[in-house]
DNA sequence: TTGCGATGTTGCGCATGTCAACATGGTTGA
DNA sequence: TCAACCATGTTGACATGCGCAACATCGCAA
């Protein structure tokens, strides 16, 4: 049995993680303080530096896990479709779907220019996402279920598309009620844009 | 001749409103703060609530500005094109430019939250922009440039286009190292997308 | 002319980010 | 075995920001 608090916590650095996640979700990233997160996790307001350089180091971290789950999420949203078409899209409407489930870590992901130099560890990880994007595409043109060409650019397409969407639902410009509304319109939008074969 | 400084300024909000864009061009949103504000225009830390209510209130008129330029810079791009498709996609490429050229003032724009109550100006600047980009759906669909159906789902889809290249290019997520390729980018783009008639 | 309200100013309390100095205790090498 | 070291936490301080309250100034209206 532990007598109260040790000194030293043993795990710090993934409470602060998870803390900052939840303070985010909270409050936005406006709002979000190093200090709060501190008291979260029950150290002093000065710990979380000896695991992130600096407030801006520590969202980065936050914006690394959010790439994760966003990977994890568009893969899992194509899951137990077979057709490659129907996969692309399902990973579109993936990726909106995290937004508006988690619009301000969203934005934490997004709205900070990114430096590779400064945060490698976030910018893999949002190169992984992309590149979980490019692997749809790839499959569609593969397949023939998709106009041939580059598909790095038909990725990119793919990509601004479902952001343009997700970023101007979030921040309530668009004039949809409800995640379901939004969806129909990314559905749409999809189908609109994507250059299918045939 | 006027000794010195006057006490009442007798333009003050106008002022710290250009001072407020200028700031927020060089250090961005974040770093933006309504005491710089105050140095800059040259008055103390206070007065600038004779004229925003706080912080947030002055940025919305920094983004309801930005909005009008906005705006501007739609019709400007389109103007000398008769065509109303390729009016259009100028008007398109137009938004584009304006986010490149003044990317922290954009960020101002669509980054925060719109509340419709709070900030009823900035509102209606960024209503009266997407109504500027739906005019020009309309015009295509009058002149059966662009597949007829809802004119409203049509601009929007439209604006979600061009928000998510803006968006991405700005935060350097993009692939792509100068305006010029941003914006043959964002020309391959509409081009794809676009449900032109015939 | 006077006095009132709009506009600026000074000064404050409180919060934050971050630096510096110090405390603690697990690990390690002699 | 045990002492020194280093990673990890803590305390305290400082500069800066936001926004409130009280006060100052001045144009305008009665």
């Amino acid at each position: 049995m532990r007598r109260s608090k040790p000194y030293h916590h043993g795990n710090l650095r993934e409470e602060l993680l998870e803390a900052a996640i939840r303070l985010i979700a909270e409050v936005g990233p406006t709002a979000f303080t190093l200090r709060e997160v501190a008291r979260r996790a029950g150290v002093s307001h000065n710990a979380p530096y000896r695991h992130f350089r600096d407030r801006d180091d520590l969202l980065a971290a936050v914006a690394a896990q959010g790439f994760r789950e966003l990977t994890e999420a568009m893969i899992a949203a194509a899951e137990g479709h077979s057709d490659s078409l129907d996969r692309l899209k399902r990973a579109g409407l993936g990726y909106v779907t995290f937004a508006l489930r988690r619009p301000q870590h969203f934005t934490v992901m997004f709205d900070a220019p990114m430096s590779r130099r400064k945060y490698p560890e976030s910018s893999e990880a949002a190169e992984r996402a992309f590149g979980t994007l490019l692997g749809f595409v790839a499959s569609c043109q593969d397949a023939g279920r998709l106009l041939p060409g580059d598909s790095r650019q038909m990725a990119l397409l793919a990509w601004t598309m479902v952001h343009g969407i997700a970023k101007l639902a979030i921040t309530g410009r668009l004039p949809f009620h409800s995640a379901k509304e939004v969806l129909k319109f990314a559905e749409f939008v999809i189908g609109q844009s994507l250059p299918a074969a045939e």
